[in-house]
DNA sequence: TCTGGGGTCCTATCTCCA
DNA sequence: TCTGTGGAGATAGGACCC
């Protein structure tokens, strides 16, 4: 038999951040833990054991409900950076699979395995050798799906878990049967909201949406979003693997609160304390910033965003906190405050900016402040990374 | 006593300008 | 000079993903 046009595999690694904690820490496992924030705090959880999974709990529940369902849940603080490494170590057996490795987020991947192998025999054979691999050298279990496409690859991955492997169908008309049971909600960009117009369209399932001409999906959802639907109903969907690393887009931090505030003195402590995180972040990637933006989420769950486009780019605390403090002053504060945030975007410089080092060309006055503010910036994370945040603090600004 | 944090993308609206 | 139009860019908000 010939190798099908095209084979994906999606990877998805199983209850990743929970896996991780088990492993390291053998007197959790079997047990129900929770990763993420503690029944005390306001949170929720980024990841659930299988284990406690059983009680119903799942990832974004507030962590007070899954104290409800499983008082004896074990709450683990997440280690972001530790996940991280891992997840490195991941993408490495992936990579040493194939070339073409698309990370999609810290526990999953796309493979395009097209052409890399004959058969789609010889597919599975290499999504077990995978799978041997991360339980082998990582003690880790990931699910694998394998299709025709990003999408049906990403549907099967999740068809099996823990440690499952689920083949899709390759033939159109295999592959229309495959969808047609499954809930609208299941394809990739219909969340609850869109699920709900639909709902009220009498679009259930994704055989509902075989059914509506394409004309109607583009009524209902507009230019984008109709065909968008359409295609991924019918199991078409023409994304390629992208294994070229991407620059980020923006970079923000949040803090919720543990009790609301209105006090503004304190909301702006807190802003520019997010200012300097986000400018930190800025400066490790040598990029600037185009744009600022300030998120506030009040009381009531209400959110608002604010954003300023900067004169100059920048990654200088001086101007990010400026510019942060000048926005917070305009906004009324109506309710005490749940949340507030603080980020960048028009991200510019960094290792993929081919432009990067046309700035100085152009330099005027303002800009050649803003750089002198950033090189002092960077003398001050030097010094904290060696010897911790405290020892240096800032005085007035 | 509900509802995190860090992202991307899309859409609607407004403003400016040719 | 006034009015209309359309494109581009900025802005705000929402939906979605993990």
């Amino acid at each position: 038999m010939s190798a099908p046009t095209r084979i994906v595999l999606h990877v998805d690694m199983d209850a990743f951040f929970a896996a991780i904690e088990q492993r390291d820490r053998p007197e959790l496992r079997g047990l129900p833990i929770i990763v993420g924030a503690t029944p005390q705090q306001r949170g929720v959880v980024a990841t659930a054991s299988y284990e406690a999974r059983r009680y119903g709990i799942h990832s974004a529940m507030p962590s007070r409900t899954a104290a409800q369902r499983c008082p004896q849940a074990i709450f683990v603080p997440p280690r972001h950076d530790h996940y991280l490494a891992v997840s490195a170590q991941v993408m490495t057996i992936l990579q040493q699979t194939t070339p073409d490795v698309e990370p999609v987020s810290i526990d999953e991947a796309f493979l395009e395995v097209t052409g890399a192998v004959p058969s789609l025999a010889a597919a599975r054979h290499l999504a077990l050798g995978i799978q041997a691999r991360l339980r082998t050298e990582l003690a880790l279990t990931g699910s694998v799906g394998l299709a025709p496409n990003k999408f049906l690859a990403k549907l099967a991955s999740d068809m099996r878990k823990p440690d499952g492997l689920t083949e899709a169908p390759f033939a159109a008309a295999a592959i229309r049967t495959f969808l047609a049971p499954l809930p609208v909600g299941r394809i990739w960009g219909v969340g609850p909201a869109t699920a709900e117009i639909l709902e009220r369209r009498g679009i259930r399932t994704v055989g509902d949406v075989q059914l509506r001409p394409l004309a109607d999906l583009v009524r209902i959802l507009g230019p984008t979003s109709g065909p968008h639907l359409h295609h991924l109903a019918f199991g078409i969907d023409e994304r390629r693997v992208d294994a070229t690393p991407q620059d980020e887009k923006s970079i923000s931090h949040e803090e919720t609160f543990a009790q609301d505030s209105a006090d503004r003195d304190f909301l702006r402590r807190s802003l520019l304390e997010l200012a300097e995180k986000v400018g930190r972040r800025l400066r490790r990637h040598g990029r600037r910033a185009g744009s600022v933006q300030v998120k506030l989420r009040f009381a009531d769950f209400r959110t608002i965003s604010r954003q300023q486009s900067l004169p100059v780019p920048t990654s200088a605390d001086r101007d990010l906190r400026r510019s942060a403090a000048a926005i917070l002053d305009r906004i009324d504060l109506i309710q005490p405050v749940r949340l507030i945030g603080f980020g960048v975007a028009a991200l510019q410089g960094g290792d993929r900016d081919p432009n990067q080092r046309q700035l100085r060309l152009f330099a005027d006055p303002e800009q050649l402040e803003t750089e002198r503010n950033t090189a002092l910036d960077q003398a001050v994370d030097e010094l904290r990374g060696r010897f911790g945040d405290s020892i240096l603090r800032r005085g007035r600004w």
